[in-house]
DNA sequence: CTGTTAGCGCGTTCAG
DNA sequence: CTGAACGCGCTAACAG
């Protein structure tokens, strides 16, 4: 590896010169910036960010903590995410949290590595990403009143959407399937404006939330389903949830969307250029993740800009309602 | 953030002794060691890895180069190397690489930021990576005669796995859907021991082998089965042909697996805890993915192993086959 | 067993 | 407009 001193001796200046050349100084002569660039060029020299990162307290790294990549919601996320970063030149430190404790190692971890942010989807306790003073960003969840900046997709209006979907598409007695935790949790809204909207049409609406973990959620959805044969659309608070919903009823030879028009919320798919696995209301991930990485860089940068946002999804139809 | 300095100050001892307490060095006596511990507890001092780096040349860190993590294989594939590099106390950097040039730059990058090593998922000239010097393991694609580590897995045997299994099954007309593209390559396998096997066993094979891209590959599926109304075996290139097959079967009223059984490649879900969504030739990816990290860090530690694995896959029962 | 010191590769004064 | 010198936080070699 070339170093700086290398370029410097072949160009026959000094290393601050060659220093200016690298970032981009005003007033230097031509004449020796051609000769530094001949020289950088012919050396390949390229510069250490480590070194530079030491001086300048900067990595141009950001971390991305996701609960696991390995699931198709979160790996369209990271994808955004890393696209973005590329294109402004910053590099992404991917971490599957699978759990709270590791969460907690990966801040130490990035802490020693100085990345210069993190952008997290986190659902365990927030405070050591605080205390870190770590420059922070959460995803897909917000934290009222606190101070911490946020993009999140809007799942009051996503659940409102679905029940107008629903309403609209025919349907008469309403079913919500899903599962939620015990963290105060922006998802729960979507059960609760799914059913207030329904409720306020005037329409029977029955519930199925269970409590995380759920362990066997589909024979959950049997019993749900016998119990309320007339339901003839469900809402779910995912798109997994909706995957579920779908199995069960061809098992018990209800057909989707003829007799169950269902929609699911996320608006996952297999890869890029697959198809929806079910309508949904779709989280606009590129344009949340490209929100989430401008946030993270401003608050590096100290700019301060609005620093919570809340961006609505859209239906998207796929085969599980009706034209 | 505190500094090694100050750990020392407060500890009353020199910079060496606190820099051989952090790296458990033998030899201390018990009671110094103990002091630096606690101004080190009481300081929260953290090394900074980077200005480590930069005297040791290693930044324990791994850069995973991909197509696109918005992939279930890439995700899988990318889950089980984070893990097991955050078990060994390393970090992964994240790229898609997206196309050739993209990867080019990538390299570049990684120099600069002395990653200590790559692996990657790679369908593009792999020189660069050669000539940068760069400990490098390649996964899922083979260099035959070039000294490059790799990883992948072993087509021959899946794809013999594959006829055999469905042989077993009662075809008797087999088909084969698949396309690649024109760079040598290890998936090619797939096709060819497929159609030796059944050919060695006697039975007819019916082949749609395109070249990448196809536009409509699902269109030319339709003409295929249309032409071929017998076939009720096939083996596909990867899980998505074979799901674009069921597709298409549904739609021309071939019942799966009646009429019709289906083995794919690779062993795809939506996500872990999911189902796969075809039968399969599933590629093991965990061991795989521990494997090509102990390549990279027997490479980097300049210990010479066997520089090439071929793990062979096995055969996952799915819905598009007969039990 | 511990303190001292010389860099690692770079950016940034501060003089010229 | 450019060069020399210092220091970022740390490790390693050498003294003591």
């Amino acid at each position: 590896m070339a170093t700086m001193k290398d370029v410097a001796e072949l160009a026959g200046v000094s290393l601050g010169t060659v220093s200016r050349v690298i970032n981009k100084a005003q007033g230097i002569k031509p004449q020796t910036l051609d000769k530094v660039n001949v020289a950088i060029e012919k050396l390949n020299y390229i510069p250490d960010q480590y070194a530079r990162g030491m001086k300048l307290n900067r990595t141009n790294t950001i971390a991305l903590i996701v609960p696991t990549i390995w699931h198709p919601f979160f790996g369209e996320f990271a994808y955004h995410v890393e696209q973005e970063l590329s294109r402004l030149d910053y590099k992404m430190l991917l971490c599957n949290s699978a759990g709270p404790e590791k969460e907690a190692e990966y801040i130490k971890m990035l802490q020693q590595n100085k990345v210069d942010g993190i952008i997290a989807i986190t659902y365990s306790s927030i405070e050591e990403f605080l205390s870190s003073g770590i420059p922070f960003v959460s995803f897909d969840r917000v934290f009222p009143g606190m101070d911490i900046a946020y993009v999140a997709s809007d799942n009051k209006v996503g659940a409102e959407i679905a029940a107008k979907t629903l309403i609209e598409k025919g349907c008469t007695h309403f079913g919500f399937v899903g599962a939620h935790n015990e963290t105060e949790n922006e998802t729960k809204k979507r059960r609760q404006y799914f059913e207030k909207t329904i409720v306020d049409a005037g329409y029977k609406i029955s519930i199925l939330d269970e409590v995380e973990p759920v362990p066997n959620l589909k024979e959950k959805i049997r019993k749900f389903l016998i119990a309320n044969p007339t339901i003839d659309g469900i809402f779910t608070i995912n798109d997994f949830a909706a995957l579920d919903v779908i199995e069960v009823a061809e098992d018990l030879g209800i057909k989707v969307p003829e007799d169950l028009q269902i929609i699911g919320y996320d608006g996952i798919k297999m890869a890029m250029e697959r198809q929806y696995v079910v309508s949904t209301i779709k989280q606009p991930l590129e344009e949340m993740s490209k929100k989430a990485v401008e946030l993270i860089l401003d608050i590096i940068d100290d700019k301060e800009h609005t620093r919570q946002y809340l961006i609505p999804g859209y239906y998207v139809e796929g085969k599980t309602t009706k034209k």
